[in-house]
Formats: structure tokens, C-alpha cells, sequence
DNA sequence: CCTCAGCTGACATCTACCTGAAAAATGGAG
DNA sequence: CTCCATTTTTCAGGTAGATGTCAGCTGAGG
């Protein structure tokens, strides 16, 4: 299991790269965020831990565009024992888990083991619906024909949230939860236009209303 | 959605009750091991709250017994600062998350939501009803040949309203109750309109009428 | 035969939902 | 930084379906 570990206080990091290694996973680190992001580019990660406190700006960013690129990759966040505010932004901007430092390092690796088997349980390889082939891992979808549709973050991210939830039906307020993670008020019918969208692109039958209660994908 | 507390100390377990109940969940209450497994292993939990340190043995056996039953319960711990093995103890015999005392009641809840959505849809009890097969929690019925069956979201109501009594008469007052909660009153004959509705849609045998008293829904 | 509780078709709202388009925000390139 | 392309959010008009009401009908029970 590959792990990047974005961390600027180097006794930390070196720390918690020997006790993780010792784990059997293997570590990179990223010392600011131009190298965290290009790490991120180049390489496949399992999951990140992630300082917020970098010296070139916050380390907010980089989970912002982990979530806004839409990888599932689990991100852990570290924060110092009174950076609370931190501790409330990372999880409002997407973070799976949070530690509070300093840390116990055989917490820290028993938190590396439940939040990525929690992602693990929900990775599936290849979902059909109606006649597309979705590959939730890699964001990709394909028409029966092979052609390659693309989707924008948002229409993502909709999509999964009525997949997770196959034949049950998803309320717009659970919708409007996946979407905007803690916080972040919505104030108009943006779920109803995403629904449209995923509908103009992948054809009406894709998501049934159910009318006052919410909306169920095809079978 | 109905949530085990297990917790020995009294104030913190008021105060939890009290807020968690005014987000619309219902609290049992159990101070020890034997009363926290008598309660599950009576109700249909749909997630505990565990403090790891009760005063008859640790909560851990509690956990591993939900585990071992493999009852798929989101459980929740609850540790005090200080007890990190706990934590680390819990996450491996497979709590879903923790908190750490003191926490924010706020984002008890948040967490609660999380947890429990992601477990997701909980189980599907499949009822019969003359010929019919009903999934409450999707709300979906289906006739002997698959064909689906959509009903509106008041007639959804009253449907479940006559199965939740079922083998009893129900009056109308009652369902009326259950259409309009509190206030919102109704002047005209709307309940004998659904029941009416639901014939057509389901079948005229669907619904015995007891005059005079209410209604009952089929064997 | 009469009465009255209950049934049901019709209809006038009302509301949830859809969707095209404009406005705002965001990210990347130059 | 500025500009452009894309995405996201908001808004408003339109539509279909849901809802509550009523009036006339039906049938059970006296």
C-alpha cells in the first residue's frame, strides 16, 4: 500500500515514515504542496496523510484539489492539539479522518487501517447501469459502443451518491450531504439540474423520481 | 432511527440523550455490559454508542460480541483523552468511528449522520400482502409478475399506516393522524379518497372496510 | 323502501420537478 | 495578472402529477 505523507517538520515525518514502513507500506514524502501535487499527479497513492500547517500556504489546498479531481483516495489529516479550526475545515473540505498531534503512532496506524478498509469495501471495479459500464475507481464511463463520456466533478459525485444506494431511494438532502460535505449551504435546486445533466448525457431512464421522496437509479 | 447508548456516567449520558433525541432519534439507555446485551440482543438497533470503560468490565467485550454476532450495527466509541489503547483496541475489534471526551454534542450528531449513512440502506423486511410484495424502506411494490406498482406519497402513507396495524382495524381518525401530524385540519372524506385509490391501483381486496369502525388491510 | 356510511369520478388547485439560460465562480494557459 | 474555457449555481417559466374537495352514487342494514 502506497502512502503520501505531506508533512514539513521533518523529525515528525521521519518518524512516521520508519514506524509505517515497519507496517509494510511504502512511503513518499512531500515536504510543501508544489511536490505534494506533484506526487499526487504521478503516482497511484492508497491514501494521504496530510499536514495542514505547511510553510508555503495551507495544506488545505491540496486536499481541496484531491476532492476537487475527484480521486478517492482517503486523506488523514494531522493537525497540532489547537488547531481546531483546522481540524473542522478538514473535515468540511472532504478529509476522511483526522489526528491530533502528537499522536500515538500505533494509532495512527490503526486509523490507516480503518478509514482505507472502509474505502476498500466500497471500491467496486466496474458497475453496469443501463447499458453504460461505470468504473468508479478510475471516474470513467462508458457507452455500450465504447465511446467515453465525460463527467464534471459535480455529476460525479451525484452519480455515485445514487449508485452507493442502488435500488433504494435517495432523498435530495442526502444528495445535497455528499455534495457539500458539513457546512457550505445550498439554497436552490442544484441537485434537480445535476439530475437533468446525468439525464441529457446518459439518456432519461438513467435516474427515476420518485415524486415528494427523492430519486432511484436504473436497475 | 433507534440508537443504544451504553454509558455508566450519568451526566454525560443526560446529556447526550437529550440532544441526540432532539434529532429525532429514540434512546435506550444501558449502564453496564448485561443490560447493554440484553437491550441488543431485544431491540433492532440501528447504531450504538459505546463507552470502551464501564464499571463491570470493559465495553470492548460488548463490541466484540456485536461483531462476532455479526450484527451489521454502526457502533460508535466513546473514550476519554487519555485512554488511547482504547481507541486503538476499539478501531481494531472494528468500531466504525470514535470520539474523544469531552466532544462537541454537534459533532456527535455529524458523526452519527456519517456513520450511519454509510452503512446505508439497513435491511429490506420484504412484507406480503395479497399477492403483492412491499419494501417499506424502498418504497417499492411489486406485483406477483414484477410489474412495479408506483404509488403516490400519500398513498404510501396510509398503506403503511394499515400494515403497521395489520390484523387490527384502524379508523379513520387514525389515519388521518398519520397523514397530517398535529394540526393541519382536515375537513373532508381525503382518507376514504386514498383508501379508494389504493383499491384501484392494488385491488378492491386489498382493503376491507369495517363500517363503522375502520379499516383493515388484508391477510 | 329509506337512511346513511362509504365509494368514486371529476376538477380546481398546488406543489414538486424539469430545463434552458444567465450569472458567478473556478482553474488553467499565456 | 489577465483572459478564456469550463464548471457550478442561481433563477424563472413551464409541466405533469399529487392533493383535497365535492357531488352524486352504491349498497348494507334496518
Amino acid at each position: 500500500m502506497r502512502i503520501l505523507l505531506v508533512e514539513d517538520d521533518a523529525t515528525l515525518a521521519d518518524a512516521v515514515r520508519t514506524h509505517v514502513t515497519r507496517h509494510n507500506h511504502a512511503v513518499d514524502l512531500a515536504e510543501d504542496k508544489e511536490s505534494a501535487l506533484a506526487c499526487l499527479a504521478g503516482v497511484d497513492y492508497a491514501l494521504v496523510l496530510l499536514d495542514l500547517r505547511l510553510p508555503d500556504g495551507s495544506g488545505l489546498d491540496i486536499l481541496k484539489h484531491i476532492r476537487l479531481k475527484k480521486q478517492m483516495i482517503p486523506v488523514i489529516v494531522l493537525t497540532a492539539h489547537d488547531q481546531i479550526s483546522d481540524r473542522i475545515a478538514g473535515l468540511n473540505a472532504g478529509a476522511d479522518d483526522y489526528l491530533v498531534k502528537p499522536f500515538d503512532l500505533d494509532e495512527l496506524e490503526a486509523r490507516i487501517h480503518a478509514v482505507s478498509r472502509r474505502y476498500g469495501a466500497s471500491q467496486t471495479p466496474m458497475v453496469e447501469l443501463a447499458g453504460f459500464e461505470v468504473y468508479p475507481s478510475e471516474h470513467r464511463i462508458e457507452g455500450k459502443t465504447g465511446e467515453r463520456i465525460s463527467l464534471s466533478a459535480r455529476e460525479w459525485a451525484v452519480l455515485e451518491c445514487l449508485l452507493a444506494r442502488r435500488n433504494s431511494i435517495v432523498s435530495k438532502s442526502q444528495i445535497e450531504e455528499a455534495l457539500y460535505a458539513f457546512g457550505a449551504e445550498i439554497e436552490s435546486n442544484t441537485v434537480e439540474v445535476y439530475v437533468s445533466r446525468l439525464r441529457r448525457k446518459l439518456g432519461k431512464e438513467i435516474v427515476e423520481t420518485v415524486r415528494g421522496i427523492g430519486y432511484r437509479v436504473a436497475e
